[in-house]
DNA sequence: AATGAACTTCAGTTAATCTGAAATATGGGT
DNA sequence: ACCCATATTTCAGATTAACTGAAGTTCATT
């Protein structure tokens, strides 16, 4: 059987027109190079040179290189992208996160990421906690970044860092004047804007207040925008407060259990893709050192 | 590194949805088809298949599969044809003859030729001797049908038949009414249309008379319309006076040396294609046995 | 005809791949 | 939850393919 080697064997031959350059490129000897000539020649049933000296193709020698060399090309372009593929540096990522994280981590992330490798597609979905883990168990994305959730047949949730919640209010509200950690007992009487994020505070005084509140917001524009207009206060991750206007402030709360544990879901018994895997990698690093990711987590905490 | 084995067994196995059926395929043992994948995964660094039953490919494997499989395809259809060339079941075949060899021997036979290999193209150029062995010289044919020549530099010439000339008139001449062929004395105050064939007549006797002769026609059609009309006769080879139209007939010659001889024409230290090599081993059996030729050779000589 | 460079041949070695037997893992059925 | 039939993996030994280095041959040149 005629093999590849042996036709890039010849196709080098052929190029540098003796064995003895030829043997250099490949990094053989001459008496390797020579005895798979003589076995191809043998296979063809027909000589690929005029002469002993390399030097002149015959007919079939000449259109054999043609075809080999074409060959040749596609395998190395087939073998170079499977390999790309399989070291992540190559392929499509699709991933869905909640708002937070998709506006304030993943940009300086995503961008750092997609600069290192030109041949990666990503597509992000930003959307709520148990949107994610949807996508994710549908196989809409590979990827999810979200809170945890009642653990779903299928899922897996791997944490990434926790982040407590902040009371959200008007610069000029009068809470924002207080200097230590704000209570639940502290927010009596204050109109509280339930919201998705919040959803996740188990506190039953925060449950409480919540339910006697009337006003609630989805997205976080018009949360914020309600907020603005002296319509409440809200409860919203540290993380989603590191660019508020300076209109608003975020002010600490006591309850050390007031907070929300983010982290990565995938769908159990699929490995990851190696793009997957690769990004996960930059993910997880650049939460444990957050000091290196684009805008800090910890550092947000400099109003406190 | 990364073999085009590997991959053609992962596709395999891929395409099977188990290790034992793709093993049969491949002829080889499920323990060789199970090593090679563990080991082209080990190459690639991540897993292709989700669980040991090799029935769900990870995201990697079903790339990776897309692009092999594409690589496999141009592989083997590359290999085909390098095989199809090396036998001669596809090529192209430029070759130039002189034109009674092109029309009475050559169309039976490169029909049947082309049948037998539906890949092969032939082009055909029929001129004279000279411009035969010309063509040849300066590689605008690979192969030439033609009469021995000077030896030209760089040529070979391999004996195809020899071909007795014959004379040519109008049936009702006085020569047709010979019993016996014609001695060149017979000749003697007829007027001889020369042609480029019969210049390959060595007597002297000929030359003399052709020299007295005042015509002369270097196209068959034309020289054919000469004799006919009662202008002269003329000498031809045997092979061209084999479809003559019923008003001429073609006459043996009593000199056993005037003949041509016809044979195949080459470049010298050019090794020919496989499809010139084939199309010559039918064309040397067509003239070593001339009655399974399309025209015999020597059928022709039921006049004499 | 002698010379030197390039190629081929040969025998022995090395590396890759395969086989068959035994061990291990998997998934359906009870 | 356990068992069984089936599939896969592992391992050691065997086979095959490919390579090296030395010696021999061929070819073009002087």
């Amino acid at each position: 059987m005629i093999g590849i080697t042996s036709l890039r064997v010849f196709v080098h031959v052929a190029d540098c027109g003796n064995i003895r350059d030829a043997a250099a490129r490949l990094y053989r000897t001459p008496s390797a190079v020579s005895m798979t000539l003589k076995s191809l020649e043998q296979d063809l049933g027909a000589p690929l040179f005029e002469s002993d000296r390399k030097n002149r193709l015959t007919a079939l020698g000449a259109e054999v290189r043609g075809i080999a060399a074409e060959m040749l090309r596609e395998h190395d372009r087939a073998l170079e992208r499977v390999e790309a593929v399989a070291t992540g540096r190559q392929g499509r990522l699709q991933l869905a996160s909640v708002p937070s994280v998709a506006a304030e981590l993943l940009p300086g992330l995503l961008a750092e990421f997609l600069d290192a490798r030109p041949g990666v597609t990503i597509e992000l979905v930003d959307t709520d906690s148990r949107s994610v883990h949807a996508m994710v168990a549908d196989g809409t994305v590979e990827l999810g970044i979200a809170g945890v959730a009642a653990p779903a047949a299928g899922l897996s949730f791997a944490p990434l860092f926790r982040d407590p919640f902040r009371l959200v209010c008007r610069r000029g509200h009068k809470l924002a004047a207080r200097a230590h950690p704000l209570g639940w007992t502290d927010l009596a009487g204050e109109r509280i804007i339930g919201n998705n994020a919040a959803a996740a505070i188990v506190a039953e005084e925060y449950r409480a207040l919540v339910a006697a509140s009337t006003l609630r917001a989805r997205n976080v524009i018009s949360l914020l925008a309600l907020v603005r207009a002296g319509a409440g206060v809200t409860l919203l991750p540290q993380l989603a407060t590191v660019s508020l206007t300076p209109d608003l402030v975020a002010l600490p709360l006591a309850d050390p259990a007031a907070e929300r544990e983010v982290g990565v879901v995938l769908r159990e018994g699929r490995s990851p893709s190696p793009v997957c895997r690769a990004f996960l990698g930059g993910l997880t690093e650049a939460c444990r050192a957050p000091i290196s990711a684009a805008r800090p987590l910890d550092g947000a905490g400099e109003r406190q």
